[in-house]
Order: C-alpha cells, then structure tokens, then sequence
DNA sequence: CGCCGATTTGATATACATCAACCGCAGTGG
DNA sequence: CCACTGCGGTTGATGTATATCAAATCGGCG
C-alpha cells in the first residue's frame, strides 16, 4: 500500500485543540453530526471510555473484508473507502466514507467489506462487543444508528442504478455532481477530489482509462475544468445534471 | 400491468387460517420473524391495531419512487421487488423482498425507490407516523429494524460488485445461486423463479437477451437445467459457484 | 533537472447491446 | 377439438461502448 496524496486533504481541521486530552469529547469536532451526538453528557463520557482515539495514515486499511467484525468507529476527521473485491482481484468501491460517518459492522459476526484510509484520518474506535452493548443498552444511539443506516441504504440503492444502468459518461457526470454535493470548492471553485483516477473507476465500476477519456471529453466539451490531478472545476452544472440523467 | 404467472408462487401458505380475523396476529405466519417477533403479545396487539392487512394482485405496485413516505409494512406472503429507473426508462430492481421482511421507508420524508408486486402478496400495512411513533417507545421494535437493515446494506453491498465489476455469465451464475439459497426446491430440485427473464435482466444490469443467451448456453453446458419458463435445476452447484467468482 | 508513478492518449479487441425474426405455449373463441 | 392470437422467450445478425494492451506525456518531488 503505497498510495501518495498531493493535495492537503484536512485543511478543514487543522490540528483540533485537544485541551481536555484525546479522550476528551467536548472538544470533538463531529461531536453534533456523530451517532453520539443525541447522548447526555454523562453517556457520551460513558461511551468514550469505551473506545479509543486511533490515527491513521493514508492507505492503512483499519478493516479487511470477510474478518470477524471487532471493531467499529466513528471518523473524526479524513475519508475512507469501503470495498469488496472478486477473486480475482477485482475492486469495487461500495462507499466512501467522511467525517461524522459510522463504520463498522455493529451486531454482527463479519466485517461484509474492508475499510482504508484514503487521506490521513482519526477515528474514534470502540470494541464492537462493548458497543453493542452500549448500544442495547441507549435507545438513543441505536435510533441514530439506524437513521444513519437508512440513509445509508438509500444511497448504496441509489448508486446500484448507477452501476447497472448508466453509460460511462452518466456515471462520471453523477459522480462528479455528488462530489460537489459533499465536498466544498476552494475560493477558483477548485474541488479537490478524495480519490485517484483508479479509484473513482472502482467506484462507478468502469476502468481508469475510461474515467480518464470521460472527463478530458468533458473539459473538451467545456463542462468542466481539470486543474492538477486531483483538482475538477464545474462550469456547466446544468449539463452535468442533464448527463446524470436520473429523475 | 398485466403480468401473469404461470406457477403456484404462493403454494407454501394455504390460505392461513383466519381463526381471529385478519387483524390477529397470533396465527400470523410471519410473526417470530418479522421485526415485530420480540414484542410482547401486549405491545405486538397495540401495533397491530395501528395496520390493517392488505391484499395485493401481482403487478400491483404499492409506492411509487421519490413519493412522500406515507406508509410502511411487513410481507405476510408474496414476493415484491423494489426498483428505481432513469428519466428515460431504463429500470433497475434495487431489491427483493419475501415473506417477513419489512419494506418502505420509516424515519423518512420520501420513499427512494417504488415497490410493486411480483406474485399475489399479502401486507401487514401502517400508516408511516403511527409506525415511527411506536417504534420511538419501542426499543426492541428498533433494534430488530436496525439488524435488518444493516443486512440490506450488506446485502445491497455485495450486489454492487456484482453489477459494478462481474460479467454477465458471473451475473446470471450469482443470480441462480442466491435464488437457490432463497426458495425451496420442489421434490424434482426444480426452483420456480419469482421474476421474468426480464426481471432478472433488471435485477443483474444486462439485458434480457444476454440473460437468455447465458443461461441457455448453461444449460447447453449441462450446468443447469431450464423447464418451463420459470423452472430452473441446479444440477453443477460447484461449477455456479466457481463461475460466480466471489470469495 | 531528472525521475517515477499517475494520467492521458492511441490502436485494437470484445462483450454486450441493439435490432429483428422466430418459436412455442397458454388462453380464447369458433 | 383445433386453429388463432398474443406474449414471453429464444436465436441470429450486426453495431458499439467500453475493455484491453501499449506507449507517450505530465506533474510533483527529491
């Protein structure tokens, strides 16, 4: 796992204060959007003693498909993929994951897909028995973990009418617009995209080169704007919006 | 919609007893494993009270993609499929659902995707608010959705290799192995497919004639056996297996 | 400035879609 | 009872989007 990233993926949190120390959630900066953030106080200091803060660098892989589900986690900072691959090698991407996003298999024996760190990113790892526990025992969290789950479900649907019937132009166009969705451009409208060329054919299962002619073909077309590797500019959002074609 | 089915779907549940009216749920085929099976009889009554049971013909469609969310319920019988489609048509089953699973979208303003029936089916329906506000003082009712939806997604992850990454022979082999695991066979290990060759094409990605060729061309390989228009045996398990290719 | 992996570009192959008959079974009606 | 009809399914011929293979180019880093 050599993977390099040019781009300062976490400008947006630079280096949290950690004035009560990294266990400490009053500081936490997804402490509001996390499934924890519907607990009192004293549940949310109960929980925290639970687990523990874990960085990790961009690459690392914190969960391999098909393992025993050990733990889970909330991410505190950074973006994650999730992914299964076939025998024989084959990836597909099933989701990306940002912060305040869940990971994790809770109540249940398996790990379904790996986890990996696409940029540098912290997490807040609990055991999975612990917090199953905790858990059963906190109405509030399992309704949170389930709104999120939902949520979930309905974009993992979602992206299956994406795989099984978009052409290649519709799929780069819709990931495109989903990106600007979730990530915020910079003051030139730059978006710095989380993923490498290979990566975003992994996602929208086609292959690298044709992710690559795609995007050229739109930035010809004036739809967009490639700046660096990582960087797209969205000019014609109506275009992209025409292209991804789903109602 | 008009859809006909030449097999006895339903033949496993012979019109169930009615001892106490539609609205009981102690003779309810489904009831130890829907979501309501840990309630107490107490708690179980008070939901039912909230429902009615409804009837659906095959075809029939129950809620349509992008609709306001008004109503939730549990499959007592039948089989439906949830799909989602493109502006312009093309369709994508995003999901089947069989005897005691839940389907629509609780905890939600819209319904994501239309659900339509694929044989004679049978609901234990709820109007969404009534459902939403019961499961709020319900925690097991919770837990127990929670369970069920963390395996959809994993479920619907798993799908998304197969429609993202496998080829149309992998496809149909995967297709034919889930339904085997899914649906008893008949005393000659024949298994009556719930969907049309067309269904099937919406459900892997492809199109109907790529479904025919692969399975024909299977049969020709003495993999599978082809009877009737719904019929399928299974006769080289281990060659579906190699051939759907995920480890 | 030069190097190395990431990306783009080009040439070619192919799996699958598309278009178009055709077949066969299940109703239907004479 | 049998021809007729309609629809789901199969089969065939052809087209094309995308994969594959291969090489050139770019961009960031040492």
């Amino acid at each position: 796992m050599d993977m390099r990233f040019d781009m300062a993926q976490n400008a947006a949190f630079p280096t949290p204060a950690r004035i009560c120390g990294s266990q400490c959630c009053n500081a936490c900066v997804v402490r509001d959007r996390a499934i924890c953030a519907d607990l009192t106080e004293g549940d949310r200091g109960a929980l925290s003693r639970l687990g523990r803060r874990v960085t990790l660098q961009a690459g690392q892989t914190v969960m391999w498909e098909g393992d025993d589900s050990m733990v889970v986690a909330n991410v505190i900072e950074g973006t994650l993929k999730l992914a299964t691959s076939t025998g024989d090698g084959r990836e597909q991407i099933v989701g990306v994951v940002y912060a305040s996003d869940f990971i994790g298999r809770p109540f249940g024996a398996r790990t379904p897909h790996s986890v990996t760190a696409l940029t540098d990113a912290r997490l807040c790892l609990f055991p999975r028995g612990c917090f199953d526990g905790f858990a059963m025992r906190h109405g509030e969290l399992q309704h949170r973990l389930l709104q999120r789950t939902l949520d979930d479900l309905d974009r993992t649907r979602a992206w299956m009418l994406l795989l099984g019937r978009k052409s290649a132009r519709e799929k780069v166009a819709t990931f495109l617009l989903d990106m600007s969705r979730r990530l915020k451009a910079d003051g030139d409208g730059v978006i710095a995209l989380p993923l490498s060329r290979q990566q975003i054919a992994d996602v929208l299962g086609i292959t690298i080169e044709t992710v690559s002619r795609q995007m050229t073909e739109m930035k010809r077309d004036g739809i967009i704007d490639l700046v660096g590797r990582r960087g797209v500019r969205l000019i014609n959002i109506a275009a992209l919006e025409t292209l991804s074609e789903t109602v």
